[in-house]
DNA sequence: AATTATTTTTAGACAAGCCTAAAATATTAT
DNA sequence: ATAATATTTTAGGCTTGTCTAAAAATAATT
């Protein structure tokens, strides 16, 4: 058992951000990209990534990427599980937004005690997705990826889906949502493709028939329903 | 209203170290003093007394020692309560240990939202003091300093007490207390003072006699119950 | 294949927060 | 009051994580 001495917050953030970028078929993650989503320079990437190589969290070779060590992986998927936890808490226990919950849980997802965050896990009952409907990693580490998801944007016209998961990059997109009364668990007939913009025409269960923009429908997951 | 941009950890945690060796009398805190508690150098507490002292969240003077100013101490007293209060939360909703709250609520204590710590005080329903007996400022900085309580250790002989507040600096005590069946609430008659070690025996209700050392009876807070 | 454009890395600098060692000031004891 | 002691500050240095500007490597285009 390799013990990994405390990381700092801002190598956490790394391997949070690597992961993600990485996706499901772990491709490898370019200094620019990291660079944009942590808001940083190039430079500081690459210093980092140094860092984080000789610590063998992250493969790194000059000029060929990096992408996360098993490690590094078992880390990452940790923060990840105590920011969707987190996340979970401050809308179930404390009626948070959806809206609302990013910046705390980018706080709270570095507090370290096993003891705490497995404590928050049993009082929200164990749940399987956090606010937004992504996944929640379970102690070990496992994540239950929905399959059977499609962007709703790729959606058959007469479909009827069910929203499984939205984007929680933007604030805008979850207050819209809000507004529309579109959340997890919302049912939508899919009417009408507009060719000139892209844009989809769909019957809302509970708010009638409005039109959504291409842009929003790639943001949006759903799930088939049979009826 | 003086906005304050948001501080450093350390920095809150010099204010926070400063207000509680300041006392209710708020007498200076000497370097040394602070460096102690700090677990740092005196030269690394000069550097922070001057940067404080710039943003007026301390008066510093030179070889004078230093204090809050009204800016710092509210931003001090924030910081306490919502320490108590996650303290209070971890013991009242995870079924911590009196004993395994500190470092957490350390490290909680920084997390800024002020939508959460009060979300935190209602869903805790408001509580007055910590786990420890030590009072919880409200949200508007206020502090309900239990007046009447005194020093085990100061008791005199056939006082009948309740203990309401333990020194929550020391892991070893409250380990101690909780394998004596000592909490707060719990009733304590003074027997005999025994002068060679000036230790203390009683009768603790629901654990019968036992003999309290000088040190100990010195960490525990307890009124006096009349009958 | 050579040139241009893009990406990435290196080099050097800076702020925060800490350190050690030495100097300055304050306190205590004679 | 002065010498000895203790406390505090200054000076200079180190690490972490960031930055800009310049150099190097890779990728794209003609």
């Amino acid at each position: 058992m390799t013990k990994v001495s405390a990381l700092s917050q801002a190598e956490e953030n790394y391997l949070k951000e690597i992961f993600h970028l990485s996706g499901q078929d772990k491709i490898k993650v370019s200094t620019n990209g990291l660079a944009e989503k942590l808001e940083s320079k190039a430079s500081s990437i690459t210093d980092m990534l140094k860092k984080l190589g000789d610590k063998k969290l992250v493969s790194y070779e000059k000029y060929k990427g990096c992408s996360l060590t098993k490690k590094g992986e078992k880390i990452a998927i940790h923060i990840i599980r105590k920011h969707r936890l987190w996340e979970t808490f401050l809308v179930n226990k404390l009626n948070f937004g959806w809206d609302e919950v990013h910046d705390v849980a980018e706080q709270l997802e570095h507090i370290q005690s096993l003891k705490l965050i497995n404590g928050i896990d049993h009082i929200l009952n164990y749940p399987k997705v956090d606010p937004h409907g992504d996944p929640i990693p379970d102690k070990d580490g496992n994540i239950d990826y929905l399959e059977s998801k499609v962007l709703l944007s790729e959606t058959a016209i007469s479909s009827k889906v069910e929203v499984v998961q939205v984007s929680e990059d933007s604030l805008d997109l979850l207050q819209y949502l809000d507004s529309i009364k579109l959340n997890l668990g919302s049912k939508i007939e899919i009417l009408e493709r507009v060719a000139f913009d892209e844009s989809i025409r769909v019957k809302l269960e509970g708010n009638g028939e409005l039109s959504l923009s291409k842009k929003v429908a790639e943001n949006i997951y759903v799930k088939f329903i049979q009826k």
